[in-house]
RNA sequence: GUGGGUGUAGCUCAAUUGGUUAGAGCGCCGGACUGUGACUCCGGAGGCUGAGGGUUCAAGUCCCUUCAUCCACCCCA
């Protein structure tokens, strides 16, 4: 039989699981300690859940589960696959009032999105997501912004960016472009989007094909390539938008003194007015995080949505949160040579000697991990050279073994497979031995 | 959803314009070495050339379909 995975997704073996491990601990730990609370929720939610929260190009990349019984057949579905962290938080805040607001929570699970892999795209990949529940403080989405900036660092990343905009200040340019409804205004911001990748020239042109005319683009772009550093663009922008516009403008303001005294590096974070960001849940500040090296998109996004709890309870409730990509953060790790190539899995192999030493060398196996050492007992009665081999494939440093020898001096040999050397030690000071020389990695 | 590249041994790759029995390195197994790996030497196994169909005297090579994969677009983490 032939066997196939299913497109998009893959299968994580165990020298690729160690580094993810290592990284999500990192992570998590990050998390909690910026007050981050664990949830976990279903893979899979009921449709009318997760529909119409991510706009109509993310509606198409829900995958849903076909309907049993009656129905089946007619291919109705009435559940689906999470498609990401925040709308299930959204339907758990709805579900439990009883939450103490503010709330804080954190969630490393997998989403899957019935996209076209590409690099790094995957259709069921894993997002680490915080979420501030119940502030509508710019210190939470500052927050928000210090514990991506705060997980990169941990992870030893020095080179990236934390692009920030506001959905208030893109509908203002919007409006000035010449949108008068939403429709228009999500033209304008898709065109925009493309800036750094097609150039002006060619936004410009898109723009008028889409019936926008060149009078209302001239005032646009003096908006959208406003330059400078991030307290120009700020102050110019004030002169130019509406009521509207400026409220997103302050709450900008706020977010980066926030989060630069919270301790975000000001290189590291810039305002970046094309920044368009696709969900349809946003509505305040948004961000992003991207490295210039490899070229994969970003690492990280997120933003404020204060109106999407509403749409599962009577009472709306405001918040923010941000989702690093576990994938992409690997990948770029990977590629930037920060991850260890090869981790060990145990460091004490205990060989078979033969029957007459069995019991022995069990008990030597028992006594190491009792001693805290991970250790791999050779189930197989083979040839030594054979077992040396294992050992030395596997990447174990110490070799353990009790023969005849050994036995009779009431002794375990020991070699130290790294340097060749080998004594007969007492089990005592051969657990000594391999814990003198430390632990290796998991 | 749209467009393009690539699929040959466990892995990395060869194989004139279509032409005999599809090769190499690494790995694996066995031996030199019946209590010792990582070095050396000798020997061996391993392939429906991703799958299915077609063209041809002849297909790894050309055509179609399909699956997987990579890249770009769309969108996104």
């Amino acid at each position: 039989m032939d066997v196939f995975l299913p497109r998009g997704t893959r299968d994580l073996l165990p020298e690729q699981m160690k580094n993810r491990l290592r990284v999500i601990e990192i992570v998590r730990g990050v998390f909690a300690r910026f007050g981050f609370e664990p949830l976990e929720t279903p893979a899979f939610e009921r449709i009318e859940t997760l529909t119409g929260k991510y706009g109509d190009e993310g509606d198409k990349l829900i995958y849903r589960i076909l309907k049993r019984g009656e129905g089946s057949d007619q291919g109705e579905s009435d559940l689906a696959l999470r498609y990401d962290l925040t709308v299930p938080l959204a339907r758990v805040m709805a579900m439990h009032p009883e939450i103490r607001l503010p709330f804080r929570r954190y969630q490393i699970q997998p989403v899957w999105r019935a996209d076209r892999p590409q690099k790094g795209r995957f259709r069921e990949f894993w997002q680490c997501d915080v979420d501030l529940v119940g502030s509508t403080s710019p210190l939470a989405d500052a927050e928000c912004v210090a514990v991506v900036d705060s997980c990169l660092k941990t992870l030893g990343f020095s080179k990236y960016t934390i692009r920030v905009n506001d959905r208030r200040i893109l509908a203002d340019m919007a409006r000035i472009a010449g949108a008068t409804n939403p429709k228009e205004e999500t033209s304008v911001l898709i065109a925009l989007d493309k800036l750094d990748k097609i150039g002006r020239d060619k936004v410009h042109a898109e723009l008028l094909g889409r019936g926008f005319v060149e009078a209302n683009l001239q005032a646009f772009w003096d908006v959208a390539e406003l330059s400078g550093d991030n307290d120009a663009i700020l102050h110019a922008l004030n002169t130019v938008l509406s009521e509207s516009g400026r409220q997103g403008v302050e709450v900008l303001r706020q977010l980066l003194q926030g989060a630069i005294a919270l301790g975000v590096a000001p290189a590291a974070i810039q305002i970046d007015l094309t920044l368009a960001r696709g969900l349809d849940y946003y509505t305040g500040p948004v961000f992003e995080t991207v490295v210039d090296e490899p070229k994969i998109g970003s690492i990280s996004g997120g933003g404020r949505y204060d109106e999407l709890i509403g749409m599962f309870s009577p009472t709306p409730l405001p918040a923010v949160g941000v989702s690093l990509g576990l994938e992409r953060l690997i990948t770029v790790m990977e590629e930037l040579g920060m991850l260890p190539s090869a981790g060990t899995a145990t460091e004490v192999l205990v060989a078979q000697w033969g029957a007459d030493t069995l019991p022995e060398t069990l008990d030597a196996a028992r006594r190491f991990r009792e001693a805290g050492i991970r250790t791999e007992l050779f189930t197989e009665p083979a040839k030594l050279a054979k077992q040396f081999k294992h050992a030395n494939a596997r990447g174990y440093r110490w070799l353990a073994l009790v023969g005849a020898d050994e036995k009779a001096a009431g002794t375990i040999s020991l070699k130290d497979l790294l340097r060749g050397e080998q004594s007969s030690l007492s089990i005592a000071d051969a657990i000594a031995a391999v814990q003198k020389a430390g632990t290796l990695d998991a």
